[in-house]
DNA sequence: CGTGTTATTGACTTCATTCAAATTAGGTGG
DNA sequence: CCACCTAATTTGAATGAAGTCAATAACACG
């Protein structure tokens, strides 16, 4: 079984910013105890073993969540895109650890125990409950996906929901290397490769020259190969 | 891929039965709204499209959560033992159902829209949201488990993550079949049988005759195995 | 225009699956 | 109590999908 994780460049410093106005649309919920930062390409939000107690939103950019195995095998449980929140534990401390993938701006929210919570903002405890909620059923989408799906199957069903959380619906300008796409799926880079390769050349997707980006030229058959 | 769905055997009739006194020890909690009922063996809790706004609770017995693919591909997401709470769901809809293993007994809170819940009742809220939480950590490790680990290793992960769940630590009494423990760790009954052929043999669980129930001998070399 | 990183591709291997048969357990009726 | 039946589980042999290892190719950046 395979070893893979990418050595964390924390060399860029990233700074706090307090917050004045509460960020503007989407991200004007959740107020209190608001400061926002920006973080560096795969520099840690938090790590695991980090005191729990905050929980965290994409304001731009993309972040990763990731449980390992003792030996470094890693599963990325799941990417935070702009608007999301992660970071919420049942634990005093945390049992994953979270990375930014880009360059990203991430508001934190401190002081966020579980048993105070629901008690000192109705509002914010609700939004939280409804992320952990929601969060849960993609878990259990993820799983089935991870237990049941075959390569080619995980590639589409992959595309598909990235493209559905994405503004531009057929363009995704994918946030992440293919190591990482392999780790959220349970395959490897190679195995992901040859994937996205072979629905290149049925014409189902496009992958133009630097690789960072598809589209998506045939929805219809993708949704069928999601089986 | 296989397909692997047991016929639901839902012959027998259960009864709803309206609760006079509310139940003892860790049951006592969740009392508002509570009714409990029977279940036979692979009795419906509920099903896929459902209205959801329910939750569950196993008094006795247990229950399993499941997640289908198109053409029958299953994917147990969780196992509830007793005093397990779930059901909760971000859609109005269930997306995902529920089936009783053995005859359990299961609580059901009615009236649990997501919205109104942290209004009502803040005990109720605060122990939903920890529900859901504690829900979503098991289901990133089973993410771990599922894309990343080995047969034997998802085999040893599962008899400690049981065992430890069950009152009395070595022995452990299988609620589910072969084939539910399939569908939840991803793979085939005929691999999960070799793998827990290949445990016994090794002296570090042993399988008594009748094959519901499994002894951990040597819990260090399980552990060890788990990766 | 070299250099380092990331992605693709090829050849071979392996682990888990598939398909099938054998075994065992448990329930039913004689 | 035992023979029979059915369903669940185990086991065997062959196949196949994804993994490993390794080489090549393509960018990105200074």
């Amino acid at each position: 079984m395979h070893i893979s994780r990418p050595d964390v460049a924390a060399d860029h410093v990233s700074q706090t910013v307090p917050l004045r106005h509460p960020p503007i649309g989407r991200g004007a919920l959740l107020s209190p105890g608001l400061s926002i930062r920006v973080f560096a390409k795969d520099e840690e939000v938090f790590a695991e073993g980090d005191r729990a107690g905050c929980i965290y939103r994409i304001v731009t950019g993309a972040a990763r969540t990731t449980r390992l195995l003792s030996d470094g095998r890693r599963q990325i449980t799941a990417f935070h895109l702009a608007g999301d929140i992660f970071g919420l534990e049942s634990d005093p401390e945390h049992r994953f650890c979270a990375e930014s993938l880009g360059t990203s701006t991430i508001g934190t929210y401190r002081r966020c125990s579980l048993d105070t919570l629901a008690m000192v903002d109705g509002l914010l405890a609700r939004q939280i409950m409804k992320a952990s909620i929601v969060a849960l059923g993609r878990a259990q989408d993820h799983m089935l996906l991870l237990g049941r799906q075959s390569a080619i199957e995980k590639i589409a069903t992959f595309l598909l929901d990235l493209s559905g959380r994405f503004p531009n619906d057929e363009q995704i300008d994918l946030p992440m290397s293919r190591i990482d796409i392999a780790d959220h799926l349970g395959m490897t880079i190679a195995t992901v490769s040859r994937a996205l390769t072979l629905l290149d050349r049925d014409e189902i997707i496009a992958i133009p020259a630097h690789r960072r980006s598809i589209t998506i030229r045939n929805r219809a058959a993708l949704k069928r190969l999601k089986a």
